[in-house]
DNA sequence: CCGACATATGAACGGTGTTAACTGTTGTGC
DNA sequence: GCACAACAGTTAACACCGTTCATATGTCGG
């Protein structure tokens, strides 16, 4: 036994695949690092050369799919205005929704709190982002909010305050649509289009 | 041993209420039912003459403290015009979670989804609200919004989606201001201003 | 008095996260 | 060429956990 398997894949990644999908299919409370020791086929200690512990592995699983998000949204960068900016970024946290649902569905309808470490409770989760990567990517729509505010095409509010409403519309679109709840509404490309009309409304909504 | 316990609590509300605690104190995780148990003063098998086994204590815990929520919105309802209902509403929930911050956090800022067994999955969770209390309550906000729809004092838009963006607004600054946050802000009456302002301002960016 | 009932109990089962000690493979410097 | 560290895996064990079972003890209506 042991040594070097050639040919696998890297057995890391495939553990941090394997954590998403067991999470999403039993919920934070049945989620086990034994029976994805057993999906990855090796054995539970095994788990710990690679990751320092069961939430250390879901840590792994929620940075890597933060990356990926963040890839999509820096994407709105190359927009022409401020304006044009925060819309494309909206479109980009649309696009990578319907082209990674495991993984927006990960970070986003599930993982309340990683379980802390019972007792050091600093500071609580302001409003449901704290880590790192998180924080980086709502920052991202923060920066968008902010530079609208000071081309006065968004009304003078707290950005943060801005930025939370945007976000809560245009997830609030994407988790209805991702639970079947909008099938009515038609196919993608239907249901694409929706998505823009609503973000435009509640732009029109918060100018100045 | 055994017998009844003269002079107790009754035990099942001593087990909701210490339910509540433990799980805000350790988080979802570490929420062990022998733990409440030992709190409570009787052993981990005792629990089960009262509530079928963890989630059922649980979901005991969540519903009354929904029952306690929904006696706050219902206070809304006697307010002259829709808009003062609306607006008494947005009141009546910042009453709720200053006065019951336990109860808010509980209800609120946790329990994400109730751990269900392993596959029957027939559709996820909404936006957040499934079971029976939750909904009650949350109805209750959404026939206030149609009534404002109905009333033109706001804009004819899905009922359920606008209450979804007026519950995010403010249920961010109750979190902030529970998480301490907000802090900076002032004392319980300063904020309630700044909240109430806030919510003014929401409104106004939905008007027809 | 006595059964019925509700309440609590200790023992036990299977499952969990985690640690420790051990084994085999791989790559590297002397 | 070969000892040696690093690596990746193993089994055994510990301390919990939720849950079930058979059992005991108290209070009550008859």
């Amino acid at each position: 036994m042991g040594g070097r398997d050639a040919g696998d894949g890297s057995t890391k990644a495939l553990l941090v695949a394997a954590a998403r999908d067991l999470f999403l299919e039993a919920g934070p409370a049945h989620f086990s690092l034994r029976e994805i020791a057993r999906r990855v086929g090796i054995s539970a200690p095994a788990v710990y050369r690679h990751f320092d512990g069961k939430e250390a592995l879901l840590a792994a699983a929620c940075t890597q799919g933060f990356a990926v998000f963040g890839s999509y949204l820096v994407r709105a960068l190359s927009a022409p205005t401020p304006h044009a900016r925060l819309r494309a970024t909206g479109s980009e946290y649309l696009r990578f929704a319907l082209e990674n649902p495991l993984d927006y569905r990960f970070i986003f309808m599930g993982v309340p709190e990683d379980a802390r470490p019972p007792k050091p409770r600093s500071g609580p989760t302001p409003a449901g982002l704290s880590g790192l990567p998180q924080d980086t990517t709502f920052r991202l729509l923060v920066d968008r909010v902010r530079e609208c505010i000071d081309a006065e095409v968004l009304a003078k509010n707290d950005p943060e305050e801005t930025a939370v409403l945007i976000w809560a519309h245009v997830h609030g679109l994407v988790a209805l649509r991702l639970s079947g709840h909008l099938s009515p509404v038609g196919d993608g490309h239907a249901f694409a289009a929706f998505y823009e009309r609503s973000v435009d409304r509640l732009l029109e909504g918060l100018r100045p």
